[in-house]
DNA sequence: CGTACTTTTGAATCGCATCAAATCTGGTGG
DNA sequence: CCACCAGATTTGATGCGATTCAAAAGTACG
C-alpha cells in the first residue's frame, strides 16, 4: 500500500499538499462500493479520510429514522473534526464506487503534535471548513427551492458538474428529490440555468421574478 | 484598558482560557448598544472577538435584501475563521447591550505563529466549531418547526434560557417569529415543553405524534 | 430479460410564510 | 405620573410552495 503516487494525487486533490511526508507514509488507500459504510456515529476513530474519486455521504439519522445528509464529500478531507474529539459524529457511506485515503488517527495526531508547520496549515484548513459550513447554513435558511439551488451553484463558482446522483444533491440541499427535479426544470425553462447532461450552470443573474410568468 | 480582570472573565467564558498571556495583554473591551454594528461583510479585519455579555448577531444579507442570521453569539468567540482569510464574511450587530473583548488581528496572528501550544488549542477550538456548525446544518435540514425547536433545545442540553429576543431565536432556527411563537405554544399545550418566562425545557421525550390530537 | 435504482411527472395535502392587526412591553419626555 | 412611541409578542386569516404519495419511464447491470 505504500506505493502511492503522491504527485498525481496532489494534482487531483490539492488539499493533500498539506500533509507532511511522514504522515503520507502512514496513509493507506481504500476502495468502496456504493452502500459501503466507512464508519458509524459513535465509533472510535479509525482515521481521517480524503476522497480521491467518487462521493461519500456523511449522514446523521434522527431518532424517528429521518436521514439528513450533512455533507457530500466529493474530494477533500472529511471527519476532520473527529480527530480532535476522538469519535465520529455521523455515518459515512459511499454513494458511488470510491477511492479514499485513510490517515490513521494516531499518526495524524502525532503529525499535528510534532509538526508546527502542519499545525498552521491545518488551522487554515479548518477555518476554511468553517466558512463552507456557514455558507451551507445560509443556504439551508433560504426558503425557496429555486434560490437554494442558485445559491449552491453560485457558491461553486457559477456551475457544477454532478458526480453522484441528483437525489443525493437534493438531500444536501435540504429538499426532496422531486422538488429538485421540478425546480431544476422550471429554472431551465425560464432560462435561468443551462443544463447539459451533468453540467449545470447559471445563465444570467436571477432577476426579480416571483413566479414563472 | 489593560485593567481587565481575567480571572473573573475566564470563569464566565471558559474559552478565554485558551488565550495566552501575551495576547491577553493586547485585548481591549468594547461596549455595544442594541443595533450597533461591530463589522460588516468584506471589511478588512479589526480583530477576533469574544462575547462577555449580551448577544451579537452574525448576519448575511442576500441580494434581494433577505437577512439570514448565521449565528447568535451569546458567549464565546466569533469571527474566528476570518483571522485566517483576512476579511469578514458577514455583518455583526449587537442584539442587546453587549460587552465584547477584541483581540487585534495582528496580535492574534502573531500569537498563533509564535505560540505552539496556542496553535494546538486553537485547532481544538476550530474543530469544536465545525461540530457546532454541522449540528446547525442538521437542524436546518429538519422540515418541521416543532422538531427544529426540540433539536435546538436538546443540543443545548435539554433546556435553554433566552438571552435576546425570541425573534432573533426564530431567525437562527430558520423560521419566522410567528411560526416560533405558535409552535412553542403548541408544544407547551401538548406538554412537550415547559416554558417558564425565559427558561424553556423539554418535559418528556417527543413521542410519535404527527399532530396535536 | 429482469431487477434495482434513478429520474420524471401527476395530484392532493398540509405546514409554514405572509399579510394584518391587536396587545403588551420598556423606555422617553412632557 | 401619564402620554407616547418603538419594539417585541401574540393571534387571526389566507395562500403558496414544498412535501407526500403514487406511478410511469428511463437506465445500469448481471
Amino acid at each position: 500500500m505504500d506505493r502511492i503516487r503522491w504527485q498525481a494525487l496532489i494534482e487531483s486533490q490539492p488539499e493533500l499538499a498539506l500533509i507532511p511526508a511522514k504522515l503520507r507514509a502512514a496513509a493507506d488507500c481504500l476502495a468502496l462500493e456504493p452502500g459501503d459504510t466507512l464508519f458509524r456515529l459513535g465509533e472510535p476513530l479509525k482515521g481521517v479520510f480524503c476522497v480521491l474519486d467518487g462521493e461519500v455521504l456523511l449522514i446523521r439519522t434522527g431518532r424517528n429514522g429521518t436521514q439528513v445528509v450533512l455533507q457530500r464529500a466529493r474530494g477533500g478531507f472529511f471527519a476532520e473534526a473527529s480527530v480532535t474529539t476522538g469519535r465520529y459524529h455521523c455515518d459515512a457511506v459511499a454513494a458511488v464506487p470510491c477511492r479514499v485515503l485513510r490517515f490513521p488517527s494516531q499518526d495524524f495526531r502525532g503529525a499535528l503534535a510534532a509538526d508546527d508547520a502542519f499545525r498552521g496549515k491545518w488551522i487554515a484548513h479548518l477555518a476554511h471548513e468553517v466558512l463552507k459550513l456557514r455558507a451551507q447554513c445560509e443556504r439551508l435558511s433560504i426558503r425557496s427551492a429555486a434560490q437554494r439551488i442558485v445559491h449552491y451553484i453560485e457558491s461553486e463558482g457559477g456551475s457544477v458538474t454532478l458526480t453522484g446522483s441528483r437525489k443525493a444533491w437534493a438531500a444536501e440541499l435540504g429538499m426532496t428529490h422531486e422538488a429538485l427535479y421540478r425546480t431544476l426544470r422550471r429554472l431551465q425553462v425560464d432560462g435561468a440555468l443551462e443544463v447539459d447532461a451533468n453540467r449545470i450552470s447559471i445563465r444570467q443573474v436571477q432577476r426579480r421574478r416571483p413566479k414563472a410568468a
